[in-house]
DNA sequence: AAGCAAGAGATTTTCGAATATTTCTAGAAT
DNA sequence: ATTCTAGAAATATTCGAAAATCTCTTGCTT
């Protein structure tokens, strides 16, 4: 009786089927059938398909018309452009926080990075692997950086490459190579907080680039 | 007999809805009630509703979810946001392409720009206004100017900002006072085939701002 | 043996009705 | 007069089945 929800709206189903995609539960590449889809979400064939619509909208499920949906697949040369995209975007839009942000924006970006810091990064039930909780404080914290660029497009846009970018992190599962993380993160509040534009921009270019260059070598592997 | 089609696929109705959308066929604002949509498009609620989420995904219309659908309201802090945005993205893609680009990007580039050279900008029959012609053409040598940056990412949040700018674009028509639009893509075209993107990236960059410079004064008077 | 055609099965797409929710209306109580 | 409440109307959401389409198999022809 634990989850006996009579309402299975739309806006639950999308989220649900969403985390499940970002999380690996359907594979890169993998046929997504109504038939299945409706009896694993205990759903209509209405509102599997506007979950499923919608997702295609954000880049994370393709669809062939009269064919199908699939969850959207890897590559390398996509991550690549991803990365670069994104540095492209945060930079700008740190640069902007930096700029135009408020001591408001100071406060909560402090905030973010103490709860980041606080939390364990790996599990410790079963075989070590990154938590839910440290995925959310990180992501979190990295969307607090931005948060004070005054922009809602810009932001936006942030938001949803970080969103793609989730889709290839969890083949980097746990093989963070002798790298301190913590301490990258430190550095990139430590150089925003002083108002230091050029050096923030530097540590979070490198910080991304350093993780797309783990992914690169786990998705070759 | 000339439109009796009687498939009525999303794809064409979600086509059909969108142009309406950005055409102004649909208010700013307006709710989209789906009695009156399934009549006009002559399509079922299904259809409807799947074109509405794609829109709702794509930033041109709103959801309040057991309310209902409306078009996206404008505002002038939009659509400062949003030019300021453009012109960061577009800055970007251009100097990449400018970067990167091979001969077949400057021959679309230079074909693009002859047709909208020959393509008249405003309408004869009745009152003039800004045909859809030139309008077509018009994205499409900004976007050819784009298309060597080899970033689809990057290319296609330029074209999802294209489309939220058109958005605004209607209130303009023809109060282009005493601007001479064709050269001013005439000289962006020139600098890029020059290679020379200090001089291209400003071009750029002031031909959006003049842009949005009348569509604000459009919107306030 | 290769290619083609027909048909069965699987799957997506569309429909119209049933259901749930919100919004409007009118009347009663304060 | 104003506020509140019940009921009616309008509207969005969800469902399950019918229709359309694609895919795969099987048997036939060359």
């Amino acid at each position: 009786m634990t989850q006996e929800k009579t309402r299975a709206n739309t806006e639950a189903v999308h989220a649900l089927l969403r985390a499940d995609v970002l999380g690996g539960v359907h594979q890169p590449g993998e046929r997504l059938k109504f038939a299945s889809l409706c009896e694993r979400y205990g759903a209509s064939v209405s509102v599997i398909r506007e979950a499923l619509t919608r997702l295609v909208e954000q880049g994370l499920v393709e669809s062939e018309p009269k064919i199908g949906f699939k969850v959207r697949s890897v590559s390398i040369d996509d991550l690549r452009d991803l990365t670069a995209t994104r540095i492209d975007i945060e930079t700008i839009a740190l640069a902007y926080a930096i700029e135009r942000g408020g001591v408001d924006w100071e406060a909560d970006m402090v905030g973010a990075h103490h709860k980041l810091e606080r939390t364990p990064m790996l599990t410790t039930d079963g075989p070590p692997r990154i938590s839910d909780e440290w995925e959310d404080a990180h992501g979190r914290f990295h969307i607090a950086l931005l948060d004070g660029c005054g922009s809602p497009r810009l932001l936006d846009i942030a938001c949803s490459l970080r969103d793609a970018a989730e889709f290839y992190r969890r083949w980097s599962q746990t093989r963070d190579t002798g790298r301190d993380v913590a301490c990258e993160h430190r550095e990139i509040l430590e150089a925003t907080l002083a108002r230091d534009s050029e050096t923030a921009v530097e540590r979070l270019r490198q910080h991304y680039q350093r993780t797309a260059e783990i992914l690169e070598t786990a998705l070759t592997a």
